[in-house]
DNA sequence: TGAAATGTTGGGGCG
DNA sequence: ACGCCCCAACATTTC
């Protein structure tokens, strides 16, 4: 039987149901074909990733083909070319990743190939988890809890032994499609911050099982500290998969070599990365729109420059500046300043989300769909289980509380390191002296804050007050 | 998975 | 000893 595996956001070959099946055949032939609107960062992460992958495959005889263009046409036109008798892969649940999947299935409707897809992304199928009325949960407490209640995650599948072809097909050559930037390479420093591939997910793992891990309850809002587990990237390409990472937590947990309240915590924000592609799946609008109609009416200032300097790291506000800067540096954020940075670019700076969202859809190694449309929407207060929108950070008292000691804001923005703690986060109110032993000046080596965070909110409150005035 | 404003309480200084 | 005020500490509500 001669079967065709459709590489999609599934780049490993353990714990992996569709590669499993398709190794059950005696010629085995792998595809991937190349996204073409992903942004840059992820850009140098998939190219990275189907290298491992590729080698990874080749070890057992297995070449992995390379195509450009529209899944819907080229998988289809492959599997007739080579003329296979099953196809399978492994569920996205973006909304293009599930109409990639019914116009293929549907293409290959009554030609004799039989299709079959797997879920490797998610613990539950989200079909599957609803609430007392049949609907879809829209608050991540009571749907986790659901799942919680009914998860029996299998034991992860071993890696399947493979068989290759000798069928020749056309590849892409992986070093000709611009993956990767040259001029200017700006991913230099990614190479030794990041390992993609699923060794790099599984090397990832063993260090944040052995160290973070264990002080993740506490240690996760800290950035300045090494407890957060850094696996999002490898996640994003299914180069580990949250099935895996159950039962590791699971396993460490029943051993007493982890407290229940680390791993339970671990497993519940891979539990929100289940619940952003669980409302992708039951309220796809949400990817362009606000999940809350309300802010459809939303005014706001989307001012070009307030922006760029957000992008840059030069608000003046050094919380948001690190954050920024660690961005645009290494194509990674501390989750907590995540939530800083965007909560200040929509309600200081009074721009859109999707703005935001456009950036860090840019700029993160782990960009994924799901992730970035759930969380900006949840910041910027129109999503589901939103924060409230008055929920307004304030970037100098979550500064002062979660880097008071200044280890993540100093790293990053390197101007202030000779400033006093007490000033960190606030170098405006420092005195002229103060400033001037520490070697900076406000509006010239350092920004002056873009906005006054007390006026800045009080604007934002009431742009949001207009708002529900306007609805009425 | 906030923060600010406002309200309440209780200990201690002091006449 | 007592009442009064101050204000920190905590609690509640409001945005």
């Amino acid at each position: 039987m001669k079967i065709l595996h459709w590489f999609r956001e599934d780049l490993r070959l353990a714990d992996n149901p569709a590669l499993y099946e398709a190794s059950q055949g005696n010629e085995l032939i792998a595809l991937f074909v190349i996204p073409q609107n992903i942004g840059g960062a992820s850009k140098w992460w998939l190219h990275n990733s189907l290298q491992s992958l590729s080698n990874d495959l080749s070890k057992s005889g297995v070449q992995l083909i390379l195509r450009q263009g529209d899944p819907i046409s080229v998988v289809p036109e492959l599997a007739q070319e080579a003329g296979i008798d099953l196809l399978t892969w492994n569920r996205v649940y973006s909304p293009q990743g599930v109409l990639q999947g019914s116009a293929i299935k549907e293409a290959l409707n009554g030609s004799g190939i039989k299709v079959e897809s797997f879920n490797s992304q998610l613990l539950i199928e989200p079909t599957k988890v609803l609430n007392k009325q049949g609907k879809a949960f829209r608050v991540f407490t009571p749907f986790w809890k659901h799942c919680l209640a009914m998860l029996e995650p299998p034991l992860p599948l071993t890696v399947p032994s493979l068989k290759g072809t000798s069928f020749q097909l056309e590849s892409a050559r992986l070093e000709t499609l611009g993956l990767i930037p040259s001029q200017p390479n700006w991913a230099q420093s990614f190479d030794a911050l990041w390992q993609p591939g699923e060794q790099g997910a599984i090397e990832a793992w063993r260090k944040f099982s052995e160290g973070g891990i264990n002080q993740y309850a506490q240690g996760r809002d800290f950035p300045g500290e090494c407890n957060t587990s850094l696996l999002s990237p490898h996640l994003t390409w299914g180069e580990i998969g949250p099935n895996q990472l159950w039962y590791y937590t699971q396993e460490l947990m029943a051993g007493n070599q982890l407290a229940n309240e680390n791993g339970e915590k671990f497993l519940s924000e891979i539990g929100w990365r289940e619940f952003s592609r669980y409302l992708l799946v039951h309220f796809p609008q949400i990817e362009k729109s606000s999940f809350n109609p309300l802010f459809d009416d939303f005014v706001w200032q989307n001012k070009e420059s307030n922006l760029i300097a957000w992008q840059k790291g030069q608000t003046g506000y050094p919380i948001v500046d690190a954050g920024m800067r660690e961005l645009w540096q290494t194509g990674y954020m501390h989750n907590r300043v995540r939530m800083i940075t965007a909560s200040f670019l929509t309600k200081h700076l009074l721009c859109n989300w999707r703005s935001g969202m456009a950036w860090f859809w840019d700029t993160l190694v782990d960009a994924d769909i799901a992730n970035n449309t759930a969380s900006w929407q949840w910041v910027a207060g129109c999503g589901a289980d939103a924060s409230p929108y008055f929920r307004i950070f304030n970037p100098i008292l979550q500064g002062e509380k979660f880097d008071g000691d200044g280890q993540y804001t100093k790293r990053w923005v390197p101007e202030l390191t000779m400033l006093p703690n007490k000033y960190l986060h606030k170098p405006w109110e420092a005195s002229e002296t103060i400033l001037k032993t520490a070697g900076v000046e406000l509006g010239t080596n350092y920004p002056k804050p873009l906005v006054d965070h007390k006026l800045a909110r009080e604007l934002a409150l009431s742009r949001y007050h207009e708002m529900k005035l306007n609805h009425q």
